[in-house]
DNA sequence: CAAGGGGCTGTCA
DNA sequence: TTGACAGCCCCTT
């Protein structure tokens, strides 16, 4: 256990429904820049009934980092959709539904 | 102590 | 708009 990962949890626990954001972006928001990796290895690591929206953390390409074929993307997807996030052709439309940690608002562009 | 791998990213062709 | 490369950080062998 570190203190690294309460602040990813921490964070992670703090995006909205029906929004996303990246692995990157996470860390960055966490105060660990580069950490990005480390984000989705530690993610992988909780456990199944976590209350922590996983689901709504994907790569910067507004992608799933999972094969498409693996039960893990699709479970994913399947929580983001349910949540009013919309797939394009296995991707998110990042300009509309990246979550912009905290401080943003006024400027949609 | 060194090497390999993983739910990544930004840049260049 | 994709595809290939080189960095980055941590954990397990």
């Amino acid at each position: 256990m570190t203190s690294a990962e309460q602040k990813i949890w921490h964070t992670v626990a703090l995006i909205p429904v029906g929004k996303v954001a990246s692995y990157g972006q996470i860390a960055r928001l966490c105060g660990l820049p580069g950490y990005a990796r480390f984000v989705g290895t530690t993610l992988r690591k909780l456990p199944a009934d976590t209350a922590l929206p996983w689901h709504r953390v994907v790569n910067a390409q507004g992608r799933i980092s999972f094969p498409p074929d693996s039960a893990s993307y699709q479970r994913q997807q399947q929580r983001l959709q349910q949540e009013g996030v919309i797939f394009q052709q296995q991707k998110i439309d990042m300009r509309q539904f990246q979550w912009h940690g905290g401080s943003e608002s006024a400027g949609e562009y």
